[in-house]
DNA sequence: TTCATTTCTTAACATAGATCAAGTTGATTG
DNA sequence: CAATCAACTTGATCTATGTTAAGAAATGAA
């Protein structure tokens, strides 16, 4: 059965598939259910540069990248950009505190590439939970695995040199180095484009 | 109904009932499943200083502080002790990482004061977690929560100055500043007792 | 009540990384 | 194809915080 998520994920004939892909590895959903999660979602493209929230806005949709390169950023009262997450294909991408408290969003939610998204709204999911209990089972999961990388990240940034974290961001996620200004990376890594720059020199 | 909670809670007279209490602010759990829930817990005390979870071994549980004080830290290479967390009543600590891995843990827990705990296994979690889907619930919103909790002290660290970062504790958690030492909390706010020190003086 | 230990403070000096300012390179557009 | 703009680099200087070392104050134990 999930054979064939994968065949068609590799196939990149059904990309909506690929959300289910991903659920099934970590709970089990039965075949009515995942027509009932399919149908909850919305498909959209986005043009590089442009953005699906500004702030001010509430956040009213958790979004799925299924190909593509989304970043989150505020900028300070200097007016400089601080960057939230950089998220590529197959994650997930939201101001997850707007979208819970339904207040106004204070980052900005833009594509660094065309991308494809799904994406569902704060309402449906609420229904979704109770009609498809093993989602909140993923969810649960997701936040869990979401709480201990935020740690992680967090524990870098306070006890390891930049020279490290770099060094680590470059093993783990090349990829990004490929499709993701430097600008952009400095930043995530909480440096300035120029110390990044030092860095990168001296290897 | 809560009432009870609230009021058994402020009379101090069954502390496991606080947990069912903080339950309740999230999901709805009925008078069956409170027992279940209740039944898969363990009270335990123990004693300043002492350790429930070292280094090397699989943290098994997960705990919900009752009355007291508890941080969780690693030491680096140089045997410098970093502090990940210092949780006080009503909250939860754990390694999650070696919790959910099963893999040895490279923290301690340790009680800053006399500590009263309740703790699952993870097995019994497990199981809860089927016959008590609402429980599902709560962890998925607990982590929710702890996932932003997290992003935001990321952002501190890497955007703000010690000073605020300062400020905005003792603002948040005064009554840390009465229970736990500086260095403890120096360590937590990411910079060293010594700059803590100074921050402290100028204000 | 005294001694030992832990906690906290202070000062002098060192350093990672920020800031400011200027350039180079490469990409995009009219 | 030139012109503009974005991305990246480099150097000089500055600053917040770390490091080292010492001592004071507070706490706990004998």
């Amino acid at each position: 059965m999930y054979l064939i998520y994968i065949f068609e994920y590799m196939e990149n004939k059904r990309p909506d598939h690929k959300l289910l892909y991903y659920l099934s590895k970590w709970t089990k959903i039965n075949e009515c259910d995942e027509h009932t999660i399919l149908s909850s979602f919305d498909t959209l493209t986005i043009k590089k540069k442009k953005d699906i929230l500004v702030v001010g806005e509430v956040c009213n949709h958790i979004y799925f990248i299924i190909k593509g390169c989304m970043r989150s950023y505020y900028a300070d009262e200097k007016g400089i950009e601080h960057i939230f997450q950089i998220r590529m294909d197959n994650n997930w991408i939201s101001d997850l505190e707007s979208f819970f408290s339904k207040k106004p969003s204070n980052y900005y939610i833009e594509a660094l590439e065309e991308t494809t998204l799904l994406r569902i709204s704060y309402d449906r999911l609420e229904k979704l939970y109770v009609e498809v209990p093993a989602l909140e089972r993923y969810f649960r999961i997701l936040f869990q695995k979401a709480y201990l990388n935020s740690l992680k990240r967090l524990n870098a940034t306070m006890w390891e040199p930049a020279t490290e974290r770099y060094a680590d961001m470059l093993k783990e996620n090349p990829e990004m180095f490929q499709r993701v200004p430097l600008v952009y990376i400095a930043s995530y890594l909480g440096i300035t484009p120029e110390s990044l720059s030092r860095i990168r020199r001296q290897k």
